[in-house]
DNA sequence: ATTAATGTTCAGAA
DNA sequence: TTTCTGAACATTAA
């Protein structure tokens, strides 16, 4: 599930590597169906051995390895990918590997249960066509206020749903739409149209403030444990969850109504029916 | 055995 | 043109 702070946080988790050398890349073996790498393994390996991290940067949901060469390496986690700097949850969904040296950090390591994700590798130009251009909005830390409601225009659709579409703004997920639209005491099925700035201002602070938290615990790790930083490490904000996920407990700001769970575009919503209104 | 789960993308319909 | 729906990807736990 990683949203924006679990990609933050593995980001941060790998910041050793930069000033490597890139030794070796490998697809590794991998019994079931491998993820998709591209260019090809062969190619990829080819343009990066021997090559120097310059960076590691983060665009919405994917992290971003950067070499002396312009060449992006790029992480795309989707539902249950993992970059790491240690020994994976299992040997078995290990799918790529990158062995370094000139650094403290000895191997990078790509790891999806599912299998969902992707590794792609895009020249300079590549990158600012394919990942800064029009398709995708800004970063969700990066957009300014007054940018903010303007993206979202003058759409008819629902507030949370648009609030999931990366071509608006990049790294708003599920989990994280119902946190912020709780704090900001918008109910989740407001048209976007019908949103005024104030309430727009609301929503843009309380999607900093709670990125900013969630960063700070490191993620959210769901039940189902999938989620960790870079050194195999849970989480911590899955317990500072005001409504996702806790249908039928008492809102925690009202105290009063229970959290109800509705599906909007085939995907949970949590919401407090009392604090969070259509105007 | 069936269902649902965090993300993205596409085809096709309304 | 905009918006919505379902399916697809692969895995696992309930």
């Amino acid at each position: 599930m990683p949203e924006l702070p679990e990609v933050e946080t593995m980001r941060r988790g790998v910041l050793g590597i930069i000033g490597g050398k890139v030794v070796k890349a490998e697809r590794t073996p991998c019994p079931k169906k491998p993820i998709v790498i591209s260019p090809r393994i062969d190619r990829l390996s080819k343009r990066l051995v021997g090559k120097t991290i310059k960076s590691v940067d983060r665009l919405g949901k994917r992290v971003v390895v950067r070499f002396e060469t312009g060449d992006r390496l790029i992480f795309e986690p989707r539902m249950t990918g993992l970059v790491l700097i240690s020994d994976p949850p299992t040997t078995e969904h290990l799918r790529f590997s990158l062995k370094l040296k000139n650094c403290p950090i000895k191997k990078l390591l790509y790891w999806d249960r599912r299998g969902l994700g992707n590794v792609t590798l895009l020249t300079d130009k590549q990158y600012q066509t394919k990942l800064t251009d029009g398709k995708l909005g800004p970063d969700a830390l990066v957009v300014s206020e007054e940018e903010f409601p303007q993206r979202f225009g003058k759409t008819r659709r629902d507030v949370k749903v648009a609030m999931l579409d990366q071509s608006i703004v990049l790294g708003i997920g599920n989990l994280y739409a119902s946190e912020i639209l709780h704090l900001a005491g918008v109910h989740p099925q407001t048209r976007c149209d019908l949103i005024n700035k104030k309430r727009w201002s609301l929503i843009y602070k309380h999607m900093l403030d709670v990125f900013a938290l969630a960063i700070e615990y490191e993620g959210s790790t769901l039940s189902d444990g999938t989620y960790r930083n870079a050194l195999n490490k849970s989480g911590g904000y899955q317990n500072e969850h005001r409504v996702y996920d806790r249908e039928g407990e008492k809102c925690p700001s009202c105290k009063q109504s229970p959290i109800i769970r509705i599906v909007q575009a085939q995907r949970a919503t949590f919401y407090c029916k009392k604090c969070q209104t259509k105007r």
